[in-house]
DNA sequence: AGTAGCCGCTAAACTGATTTAGCAGAGCAT
DNA sequence: ATGCTCTGCTAAATCAGTTTAGCGGCTACT
């Protein structure tokens, strides 16, 4: 890989220069005093020869290496931490940067190994990446320099990027509202773990307060809230059939999530129900499968690449202390529509 | 980020020996004469100090980086991405090295930057990725080490890993012929262009060739299959109203991908059918959606993890010059049972 | 006695960049 | 003539490792 290339001495020999003369008009350095001549010379010299600097050479003298870690807990098991990477992958290449990657498994050893790893290749930062929004501890041991949080927050109140879980909840009942429902939405996925303990989750507790800002405003109150004990499609597929046995059918249904809703779907479709005409529905994620079920379901997107790049952005851009909420749009299908009766 | 670290000088000052015997014993170097009680101190000395060395200088010295460049044309948009990065992440991590990841978008002005990035911080080898299994053509610029093309071939030989879609073919279609499906079997996804351009897929030639063979030494042919322009629900609902609206119904359908049988899935319930009393399914991927269908999709896994953990062996290890052809286990779920009549 | 070889170790060169300190010459004022 | 500043440039140090060449001292052999 990459060997006889041009080094520093090759250009600033052709040039008849010194090393000194060639990385100064190289690196653009301002206030040198090198003639309009000598900038000439050490760009053609570098041109003709195709110099690319040794970025290790550099590295070692300057301890920057232009490199990203991005170490999260997960990367495989949710489709979603694709989008992650992507934003950042983008935001990175714009500021001439590289990502290397590492995945911990949530495994304390692998963790250890993971930081060592970065922190010998001397990255420029960290971002520290959970795959499901949650609070979590970062290792004392990348603290040393710039961290930034992506779908988690800390206690040590390091910068970082959330989705605005929060909003898309008020986005997702207001929906509902203007369609006209009022008294009969249901919601499917209350769940205490993952509302009461912010290491499992924070996006359960702050979508539900929205729903419930929400709907509180209009003076409308939940028909009923159905617990799911994970948000996978079979549980929502059980809520779903409960809340068919009881005596008021709902006109619409609120998901904690776009899984609790295709099971939703199966559930309606077994029962010979259509949606949106015998029932709405509106979720939150926008996973792929929120476009592939007839009708497409509306839901409230996971903005993953734009929290990719925001991470990066805080990363080397510097940013705020306040944590960066990054809005979650509605993507609108047609699982909504006016009520029946 | 890492500042103050401990240098080889200092564990060499406080060992009371040298550079050279410092990083001779560190290194574990065979034939140094090094005595027992040298060996011991060196160790202690890295021990207390906590010594790291810096891979910066390390590399500059041996040209080597211990990173792989992880190039892909898309990492995001498909979801299959991940368990190709976390098995070459696991076979990276068992080896010490590490991955820089980048992804080109299919757009040659990234591709070119992405490539002079990863030489620019000479990274050991080069893992190229097509997130749809096809045959391409991989810039020259990185054929002066070593490359391990991942889901791809190339006109160049290199060496490469693949799924064993044939075998897949094989598989499925053995699958029903097992359950005494014969002459009343059609399949979803017929598509020129992907069967005929080698560019854009080897998968749909492949799985066709196995189910054919299959079927064939059987003497069984297939009843009918559908074209689709794209391998989505859509597509898949449309061929199977399409199937469901011709005067014999089949007793099982192939569907050339997870997508397809989803929408299969959906005309059949629909029209009021039941999987698999009705009509069987099989399929290949292993999508987490075939999971979540009810009933669950039997269908062939893309074995992801190991594909991407084989490329990183080859990489590292070496390989033989044929392709790595990795085997697609069959997830056996509920979709399959024997025909009614 | 001479020298060959081994043992245990080290000085110094080397990798390819950045950066500090400073030199030679010109121009100008005193 | 001297000193001063400015211009345009360079030698050498530096980063933190690896690697080459080789140095004394000892034993063993001829």
């Amino acid at each position: 890989m990459g060997r006889n290339r041009a080094t520093l001495a090759d250009v600033a020999r052709r040039a008849g220069l010194s090393k000194t003369a060639a990385s100064m008009v190289l690196n653009g350095r301002e206030g040198t005093r090198l003639s309009a001549e000598a900038h000439q010379r050490v760009f053609a010299a570098a041109e003709e020869l195709g110099y690319r600097p040794n970025l290790a050479a550099r590295s070692l003298r300057t301890r920057k290496t232009a490199t990203i870690a991005f170490v999260s807990d997960i990367v495989a098991t949710t489709r979603f931490a694709g989008g992650l990477i992507r934003g950042a992958l983008d935001a990175a290449r714009e500021r001439d940067h590289v990502l290397l990657i590492t995945e911990t498994q949530g495994d304390a050893t692998f963790e250890q190994y993971a930081i060592e790893a970065m922190l010998d290749r001397q990255v420029d930062g960290v971002i520290y990446a959970a795959m499901a929004t949650r609070r979590l501890t970062v290792p004392a041991a990348i603290l040393g320099g710039p961290v930034v949080l992506l779908n988690a927050t800390s206690p040590d109140d390091l910068p970082c990027v959330l989705p605005d879980d929060e909003r898309a909840g008020r986005t997702v009942a207001t929906t509902l509202l203007d369609q006209g429902h009022r008294d009969r939405i249901a919601l499917i996925g209350r769940n205490r773990l993952k509302e009461d303990d912010e290491e499992v989750s924070l996006a359960a507790r702050a979508r539900l307060r929205g729903v419930h800002q929400a709907l509180g405003a209009a003076g409308v109150e939940l028909l009923t809230e159905c617990f799911c004990a994970e948000w996978l499609p079979e549980h929502g597929y059980a809520a779903m059939r409960t809340l068919l046995g009881r005596p008021t059918r709902p006109t619409a249904i609120i998901c904690m999530n776009d899984r609790l809703a295709f099971g939703a779907y199966q559930a309606l479709a077994e029962a010979g129900l259509t949606v949106p005409d015998d029932l709405s529905v509106v979720s939150f994620d926008d996973d792929p499968i929120a476009a592939w079920l007839r009708p497409g379901l509306s839901t409230t997107a996971l903005p993953h690449e734009q929290m990719g790049r925001r991470a990066v952005e805080i990363l080397l851009d510097g940013g705020d202390a306040e944590p960066s909420l990054v809005p979650m749009p509605l993507r609108r299908r047609r699982s909504v529509a006016t009520p029946a009766g």
